[in-house]
DNA sequence: CTTACATCCTGATTGC
DNA sequence: TGCAATCAGGATGTAA
């Protein structure tokens, strides 16, 4: 039926992909489809001085962002919006529609990834066009860059406490389930596993964010990272756009207790799960489990 | 500082 | 059967 955009998890999925299948490989050539991507098309001539000739030395995510880090210090930063793929491909292989990037990979990538004696292509899709690519300066200043530096706290990090939470949500009167999908406050949850997060928690998505006392703050921290570690080793969830590199999909979706299950029974108490509108984006939950505070 | 809302885009789906 | 209207969503920019 539906779609959906890739979160923390499928990020990591491809990250992890991308560390073991093209660390280490050389970019020979760069192609780009010219077209706008989230505002500015790629900036074609900066990319091809920042990576032609360049190795690939580290590819890693940063809440939704991946990035790739190369020889030339320079770094290539991807989103992949709520449609974008990177994808692995050999040289032959026809391009999908909507490809915008396309870096040709040396031959030894190539006979790693198991296509013989043929260049190896990594290519971005993006049928929206929400992704964005763009070249940074080097690994060192990464925190100054725009995007990045808005970015609140990685969940699944060692530091991402109970207490960092809790500062993460002080004062704030907005409903929980738009400030989880707020990037600055926490980064990486988007609209599946907010929902996902707070049945899982048990807290209703209206209550407002910063009246969580410290026994929903802490079960709301632990389903965080539970979530999150379950979809990143289920390799993500995937309705319809999301695969890895190699075009697989991500075995989540069965995982999955309330996003796009209005009507259906909850796994817990067999209550039917209701979906509301709240800002702006469909929302699910239990209302057995997820009690309304107020 | 906060919160709310329009905007970008395409393709699947719904409505007539 | 066909075509137009609607909807989905993340991040950003603007306004209050």
């Amino acid at each position: 039926l539906s779609e959906h955009v890739p979160e923390l998890p499928e990020v990591e999925t491809v990250a992890a992909d991308l560390r073991r299948r093209v660390v280490g490989a050389t970019i020979e050539d760069v192609w780009s489809s010219r077209q706008r991507l989230r505002g500015c098309r790629i900036d074609v001539m900066g990319l091809r001085r920042a990576a032609v000739g360049a190795a690939i030395e580290s590819a890693r995510r940063r809440g939704k962002y991946l990035l790739l880090e190369l020889s030339s210090s320079r770094v290539l930063l991807f989103h992949l919006g709520m449609t974008g793929n990177l994808l692995l491909a050999p040289a032959r292989l026809a391009q999908a529609p909507h490809t915008h990037l396309v870096l040709t990979l040396d031959r030894l990538a190539g006979r790693r990834a198991g296509v013989g004696d043929e260049a190896l292509e990594l290519r971005f899709v993006d049928p929206r066009r929400f992704g964005l690519c763009r070249v940074v300066a080097r690994a060192a200043q990464l925190e100054r860059v725009r995007e990045l530096a808005q970015l609140g706290p990685e969940p699944l990090d060692a530091g991402f406490s109970v207490a960092t939470l809790a500062a993460a949500l002080r004062g704030l009167s907005r409903d929980i389930k738009s400030v989880l999908m707020d990037q600055r406050r926490i980064a990486g949850l988007g609209n599946i596993y907010a929902s996902e997060v707070l049945w899982t928690a048990g807290i209703h998505p209206r209550t407002p964010a910063g009246r969580l006392g410290p026994v929903r703050l802490a079960r709301l921290h632990g389903a965080i990272r539970h979530v999150l570690a379950e979809a990143v080793s289920n390799r993500g969830t995937t309705f319809r756009d999301f695969a890895d590199p190699a075009g697989q999909p991500g075995e989540h979706l069965r995982a999955l207790h309330v996003y796009q299950r209005a009507g259906q029974p909850c796994a817990r108490c067999q209550t039917l799960i209701r979906s509301v509108f709240l800002g702006q984006r469909s929302t699910f939950f239990c209302p057995r489990c997820q009690r309304s505070s107020r």
